[in-house]
Order: C-alpha cells, then structure tokens, then sequence
DNA sequence: CTCCAATACATATGATAATTATGCATAAGT
DNA sequence: ACTTATGCATAATTATCATATGTATTGGAG
C-alpha cells in the first residue's frame, strides 16, 4: 500500500457523512460526488464503500431507501439521521484537532 | 474502536520520520517525546512502534545503532537516513494535500 | 438490433496495520 | 528490599482496507 493510501485511512465514515449531509445520495453518485469535489484525490472503492453504508445504516447514521425514477434503474438514497448528523460534527471536531497536532508535529 | 483512533491510522511512519529527523532517538524517547510535544494527544504503543521501527530500517528509511552511556542501560538509537529524509520530504506534501482536500470536503 | 461501456449494488478473500497482552531485563527511587 | 519507570521485543487477535469478482440493468455506438 502506498503512503498516500495508508494516510486516507480512518476518513471513509466523516466523508460519507459530509456528502449525505448535503443532500441524500446513492451508493455509485457518493463515489462520482467524491472525485469530482475533491478534483479526482479521493476515491472510494466500492470494495469499500457498500460494507460500509451497511454498517453506518446498522449504527442508525444513515438510513436507506430505494427510489424508482420513472426512467433508469433502481437506486438505494442514503439519508442522514439525527444522530448521523452529530456525529458528523463530532467528527468534524476531531478531524479539525487531528489535523492542528500533525501540523504542529510536521512543522 | 474509537474515531479518534481511526483518524490517526496511517500517521505513524511520518511521525516516526519527523521526530527523528529533529535528532537520533530511542524507541522509549519517540513514545515519550511524542506524548509531549502534543500533550498527550499522539499516544504510541510499543507494541506498534517497534515492529513499525524494524519494518523501517528493512526499508533503509532509518538506521539503528546502540548505545552505551556511562550510567543507565543501553538504548538502540534510530538515525534518519537519506532515503528516509527524502521520504519524510514527499509524506509530508502527501499530508499537506490530504489535509487541504479533507478540509474542503468538510467545509 | 446487437454489442459494449457505464451504471448500480453487493460480497468474498487476502493483506496490512493497530490493539492487546505478555515477556524479559535493567535502573532508580523510597 | 521492593516497587516503579525505563527499555526492547514478539505473539495473538481484531479491524480496516484493497483487490477481485459477481450479477444485473441501461444507454449509446455501430
């Protein structure tokens, strides 16, 4: 695994949260949204991605539900909850902290 | 597993580098030194951080070499090579640009 | 109208890193 | 003398991530 592999561990969850906090997304769009916002550094794979959603839906974060477009196929939208949505400042919080130390460690 | 331990994987080799890039140290002086330059913040187990410093000198990012003072037991010093210091260089922007994006994306 | 790429969700498997637990030994303080 | 801190080390377990693969639908190109 390269470095910057190894650096982008532990942010799967906040970015997920960030992204549904916006508006309520499917699983593909979350992996479209991501590289296109971040200008193709972020990508998640579905490897990833799905176990994931089902966890975070299992904790009661984010809550699914399918949707039938009259055209195209079906999508699962992930909806953030209440508690998703403090978590997701709480996370906020961290990362912020996490981020001032390994600056201050980094010079 | 908390998120605040989850957010610090991957950190560990670049903290490693940046603390012995100061000086040579010891195993026990990282854990302790780096408890106290982010009070407390950055706690590494020693279970973690040996096996992490072998897996680096292997890779010729640092170079162990002992030592015997006139008093207290001897201590295994880790020195920052060239290699090593050219990674800490590229991890370094590696972390800059993750930070950078992961602030965006959190707003 | 057929084929291929993109979309869309999903899981199994293996690799890597981190935690937890434990071991051994020396040195310093009370 | 005994306890605590120092100092290095590994084994066993757990968690997370990457890789690979599977299935199915849809839209567009030829």
């Amino acid at each position: 695994m390269t470095v910057k592999d190894q650096i982008k561990k532990g942010s799967t969850e906040t970015l997920i949260l960030a992204l549904v906090s916006d508006r309520p997304m499917y699983g593909y769009e979350l992996t479209q949204e991501l590289k296109k916002r971040s200008n193709g550094y972020f990508e998640m794979k579905e490897g990833l991605l799905y176990p994931t959603l089902h966890r975070m839906e299992k904790e009661g974060l984010i809550k699914a539900e399918w949707q039938t477009p009259e055209s195209g196929r079906k999508r699962k939208y992930y909806n953030l909850t209440a508690v998703g949505k403090e978590a997701l400042g709480s996370q906020k919080e961290e990362w912020r902290t996490f981020m001032t130390q390994m600056q201050e460690l980094l010079g």
